[in-house]
DNA sequence: CGCGATTTGTGCACGTCTTCACAAGCGCCT
DNA sequence: AGGCGCTTGTGAAGACGTGCACAAATCGCG
């Protein structure tokens, strides 16, 4: 422990300060460290080094460091950083302090599995509530939750003070679904349908796309594939496309 | 529309496509263009320009045009793209003209969101096996496939070609899962369990955390409450801390 | 008490990504 | 045929993120 109240960020060092705005860069990796943290703390460390705790959450000890310093100095030199107050000062910055409500909207396949997901519990959310629009669905039983109609919303936001909504819809119910939220007053929204959702300003608004990612990988794959096929032909860059079809305009050379 | 005849069998004079190297932020955008051009070729439209497409995708219209830029010019000056040359474009580039298929392991409750997720069927995929190392769960029919036992990989492998392997098993398992994909010789694995996986160069990993969303909307909504708790006060920010559980040197005047 | 081993915090240089702004190209209309 | 309006493709500038390398700070030990 220590009382510096030294240079670096300006300001407030040791006490509970404004939130730094952190490069979204860094935001995304905290969770990271935390998670990291979270498991040396059960494996016994009180201290980790940048070198250590890098290694362990899968980055440059560098780039850690740089994140850490973000949000104040609570490393000790040629110690390291103290593992519990680490742990402490993330989960602040993340505003994991308190529990936050998570409603989830739609409860097919997979919103079924989210509701059942417990990494939700052990991370810093609760799930408050469950909707669907399908009648069907509504009054199923999951996890000690009643599903309720999405109508219900304002009424849901009114007993439970929701956070964050989780959209598990079909594609095309989620604008609305997204729009209801919204008007609820939810201003952070995980989407896990496969559309683009238009939101007003001041909304933060996350997608996960399962296809997407398998996509990308596919783009990986597909390139792995044809560099091993042919040896090393540096120069010539995409002379050959998918040729068939495109009987049109494939054939002007790019300049360069 | 045309087909073309290729995927394992390029008889292709010129030989093997040379994909042009994208830059990673592009192929990671290329999906969501892809999904928004079969929402508009179902739309009826022949032609999109940049500006309606890149609405369609979310995403600025200079921005898109350069990624398309980068896999060859398939726009027209004055009109636009035409949307299914360009759906046959970029699918090509991401792979997806062959189905690639899929090896799932952890049919526990994410994984059999997963199995019966028909997202993936109609965007290029095909879940080819399902496997779980749970003695209880082998067996168990989940949408028309059967699950196996993991250890017998190395069989499924030689059955159909996997291109991809999925992680969704708990964390603790989710490393040896990742060796003995790699030991079959899969080369990209879309991890879902909450853990960093190390693997040989030239495997590709992509992961995607549940928990880890909803962190960074906490963040930002942490964020958000202490902007708008203090209107202008430029200087010290007591947020909506409870300097409660920050039990250590929270109380430390900031020097200043 | 001072020295060396260790580790943080950060200045700097580099690469990547984004955005603007505009010339070049294309089709349509007159 | 020629001009005009629209849209693409891209140069250039700036923002952002990354990683090296090293000075500053701290601890332990002789």
């Amino acid at each position: 422990m220590s009382q510096h109240r030294q240079s670096g960020a300006p300001g407030r060092a040791g006490g509970v300060p404004a939130l730094p705005d952190l490069p979204e860069a860094t935001v995304a990796r905290l969770p990271e460290y935390l998670r990291a943290l979270h498991n040396l703390a059960d494996a016994g460390h009180e201290t980790i080094s940048s070198e250590g705790l890098s290694a362990a959450a899968g980055v440059n000890s560098a780039k850690l460091r740089k994140d850490l310093s973000h949000l104040g100095s609570y490393g000790t030199r040629g110690v390291g950083y103290d593992v519990a107050l680490l742990i402490e000062q993330i989960e602040y910055v993340l505003g994991l302090t308190q529990r936050r409500a998570v409603a989830l909207v739609g409860v097919g396949n997979l919103g079924h599995a989210l509701a059942g997901y417990d990494g939700f519990a052990s991370r810093g959310f609760r799930i408050a509530a469950l909707l669907d629009a399908d009648p069907s669905r509504v009054g199923e039983e999951i996890n000690g939750l009643v599903v309720r109609h999405v109508d219900e919303l304002p009424a849901v936001a009114a007993e439970e003070s929701i956070a964050i909504g989780v959209i598990a819809t079909p594609a095309p119910a989620a604008q609305r679904v997204a729009d209801q939220l919204v008007a609820v007053g939810v201003t952070s929204i995980l989407n896990f349908a496969p559309c683009v959702l238009s939101v007003p300003e001041g909304v933060d608004v996350r997608k996960v796309d399962l296809a997407i990612e398998l996509q990308i990988l596919s783009f990986h794959e597909h390139r792995k594939a044809s560099l091993t096929a042919l040896p090393a032909t540096g120069g010539s860059a995409l002379t050959a496309l998918p040729g068939g079809l495109a009987a049109t305009d494939t054939q002007e050379a790019i300049g360069t």
